[in-house]
DNA sequence: CGCTATTGAATGAACGTTCAACAAATTTGT
DNA sequence: ACAAATTTGTTGAACGTTCATTCAATAGCG
């Protein structure tokens, strides 16, 4: 590296350092696994040398907490941003929702596989544990409520917290199935089974043809 | 250990053995997951000594090889054997498929989080991905061909290989729950999501209560 | 010059694998 | 029938490697 861009990478702030070294441990997470991650490798993808990880992150449990953290956060603000800009009617907050959890931004090989490797890990490690319930709360607490409202305005019969809890899973499961088959299973094919599944529990919702119907309501009343 | 149990235990088959240490692996994939994992872990967990391992299986790889087989075989003789014992109505398949999904034999927190803890590293390993895409593909067509079978019978508008996709994906979903949040989440409870569900994708199959219906071949049109 | 960021070599612990020694079981020879 | 020889299963110590962490030395910055 010449004298001049080793200059300008040295100024950069303490925060940019940090965010580089995480998405090198995502890389490193969703290339070897989180197994065969080490802190040489994740240096090496970062370009930079072998204690420096230690010095901005302490040690590599305190990374591996730091990039959960980071992706988590990423994850929760996609959707929130997402569910706020929709249109306020049932089909498109639900829709909001769905296509948030497929996002392009969120729903890459790379992050669903280290989150993934992250995850597993989380049944021995309290700190993973506590964002992988955060994360699952909030989504699946605003997931009910919609179903509820949507079950008023379609006069369905079903139990509104059992349908999100279902929807939900369903989405996990796919996630799942890009990470291990992502060669034959993309995120659009995710998005056409999720599409397809929505306008059968919410048939008053969605058209024959499963175009999403905006349901306006004479005789229910709103959330 | 007194020398006639010592005589004992010396005497049991190969098989026996080496089914004692595939126990002691998942028992500590599940209490300290993957990367923590040692072959001192398991040795210990069957009561033998260090270098046994290596004598019955060679090489820690192949340890971990032979315990996502023999996970998956037992899968998958499972919801065979369920389904060939199941009536031959559709409703009885499909409640026999996806209850042996969650079955008590195979449903168990140590074996759910041994083969979550595996499979998140198949991405890294052909020879667990192998294994991972079949007992994938298997289920996913026996259960594609019962919901066309129940589309048929119900006049249901919705796509059998996608609602089928559906379905599984939510099944996934439902066991990373379990292994995650196993304490409030357990095979009871993602057995009431499960069904409720099916009870709405397959209205004419099951009563408003949610109870199974057998449908009798006079329906078989409409729409 | 003091301060902060970075480097890379040194350290020590943990781990998979190997192996010589031993013990039990089984086969062979007589 | 029984001892010797051989095979099979088991042990635990030793070995070499890998890895996270530490730290003294260094370089850029104000």
């Amino acid at each position: 590296m010449t004298q001049a861009t080793e200059a300008a990478r040295r100024r950069e702030p303490k925060a940019l350092r940090r965010e580089q070294l995480i998405n090198a441990t995502i890389d490193s997470l969703a290339k070897r696994g989180y197994a065969a991650t080490t802190l040489a490798d994740v240096a090496d993808g970062a370009g930079l040398s072998r204690g420096i990880v230690n010095f901005h992150f302490a040690s590599k449990d305190n990374l591996l907490t730091e990039t959960i953290k980071f992706l988590q956060d990423e994850y929760t603000a996609n959707w929130q941003a997402m569910l706020s800009r929709a249109a306020p009617d049932t089909v498109s907050q639900l829709l909001a929702m769905v296509t948030a959890d497929l996002d392009k931004k969120i729903c890459t090989p790379r992050k669903i596989a280290a989150w993934f490797a992250l995850l597993t890990e989380a049944k021995t490690r309290p700190s993973y544990h506590q964002l992988a319930w955060e994360r699952d709360e909030k989504y699946r607490t605003t997931l009910a409520s919609i179903c509820r409202t949507a079950k008023q305005e379609g006069g369905y019969r079903f139990d509104p917290q059992s349908t999100a809890d279902a929807i939900y899973a369903m989405q996990e499961g796919l996630w799942l199935r890009m990470m291990l088959f992502g060669r034959s299973y993309r995120r659009e094919t995710a998005l056409s089974v999720v599409l397809d599944i929505l306008s059968t529990i919410f048939p008053k919702h969605f058209a024959a043809d499963g175009t999403p119907l905006k349901i306006h309501e004479e005789d229910h009343q709103r959330r």
